[in-house]
DNA sequence: AAATTAAAGATTGTCGACAGTCTGCAATCG
DNA sequence: CGATTGCAGACTGTCGACAATCTTTAATTT
């Protein structure tokens, strides 16, 4: 009860080596630093990050939890490629459970947290109006959205399924492909609904427009991706 | 092209030691060979199992990404302990993802996969019947009929989801509590009708039906914990 | 006697080294 | 000239050992 209780300095850095180097990794890969289908070399990174390969082996393991490499026996390790079929595959799953996830958040998410989702759609109003809505809304501002009516549903699963094995993904997509929502004032509308239901503790209501939401932009990545591959498909058709 | 295409004569392990061990560790988390919370000790399972420590970690990494163990720095890992709320938490996980599976499924399944499937229904049917339905359906049948319906959304990612992060602990759950599904022949003519609206492709009625029968077993869950939690928590007033 | 502190034991995190396997290149043969 | 085989290099899988941390026990103090 003395002076243990001080705040450490430069927060000791209570965590472990294999920690900090996943995260690192983790934000190399989103950012696209670590490309899709790049060789991960484990003495090259041991000495990149100046580890050794025990704690770089411990963050490559979980780093393919995270689903953003994929490792196969004595071959080693790759970044994941997200192909087309895939991305949509994960919009599937976002539509059911973050349908689910915003169901019971009408259920459960305090007046609060409501308050404070509509909050953020405020400054997401700025944003979209300021900079044409492009930049903000692409980056981590619809994420955060999201987020906060997965974390509003309570339920830890939901919250550790689409935070570990999803997100990353969508924020890589984002950041590679440079998607610009291309429909913020839409996508803006659709997240007022959806708070208004969560506000009515309308559960069936929230989680229909959710899945509608979803389902909108999964649709139109379906689209790009079609005209994508047809224009690609003439080359070789 | 020539007897290089011969089968392996005993499937030559090609798999690392960790993965052998992951397995092997897997099934006896489930069985309850090692009860939830009990420490994992690395010397000791690597003394166990006849491997090093190097390899032992890593099964110990992948059991993490399982969520079949929980780790703390500097501490150690332990068996999870499956909480009500948590399981209920599960089922509505799985009342999404599975409702979005049949979906999946009315429209993709082929006419031979449905056939299958209710040749294993019919197989169900004999059980039940045989054995007054509880040792079989509560053991495996129930989950292969689950599995099967997500491998027929055709979709990797739900398959990844559902297989490697719920059902193990379903299993577990199961075997644990040697839950009688308490409504085997219920739960079969709720199956049966599953199929049919698979077979009629009618994605939406199937997607309903999926979430119905997931949702009344959660339901059947909550109440068998309620009384229970009722009947000990009388003693602590 | 209870609580606090200190030391001992064990365990986890980290490291360097060795062995088995895969990849790529080169030399050889058809 | 093309295909196959052998070899060199690099890399992953595995192992044993050392250091840092946590837990437990015991002694000391109030």
């Amino acid at each position: 009860m003395n002076d243990k209780t001080i705040v450490r300095p430069l927060q000791m850095e209570t965590r472990t080596l294999a920690d900090r180097v996943c995260e690192e990794i983790v934000t190399a890969i989103v950012k696209g630093e670590l490309p899709p289908g790049h060789k991960i070399s484990e003495p090259e990174l041991a000495r990149t990050y100046g580890i050794s390969r025990g704690p770089l082996r411990e963050a490559i393991r979980r780093l393919e939890a995270l689903r953003l490499i994929e490792r196969k026996p004595h071959v080693g390790a790759r970044v994941v490629k997200l192909t087309a079929a895939e991305l949509v595959e994960i919009y599937r799953v976002r539509e059911a459970l973050e349908g689910m996830a915003c169901r019971l958040a009408a259920e459960c998410m305090t007046d609060d947290e409501i308050g404070e989702l509509r909050a953020l759609l405020d400054k997401h109003e700025q944003g979209v109006e300021e900079l044409e809505g492009r930049a903000y809304f692409q980056k981590e501002g619809d994420l955060d959205f999201h987020y906060r009516i997965v974390q509003g549903s309570k339920n830890a699963k939901l919250l550790e399924i689409l935070g570990s094995d999803l997100y990353h993904l969508v924020r890589m997509y984002r950041y590679q492909f440079s998607v610009s929502s291309s429909r913020p004032k839409r996508a803006l509308k659709e997240h007022r609904q959806i708070v208004d239901a969560i506000d009515a503790r309308d559960p069936e209501l929230a989680e229909m427009l959710m899945r509608r939401h979803i389902s909108a932009a999964r649709r139109n990545i379906e689209d790009k991706l079609d005209t994508l591959s047809q224009v690609l498909g003439e080359k070789r058709g």
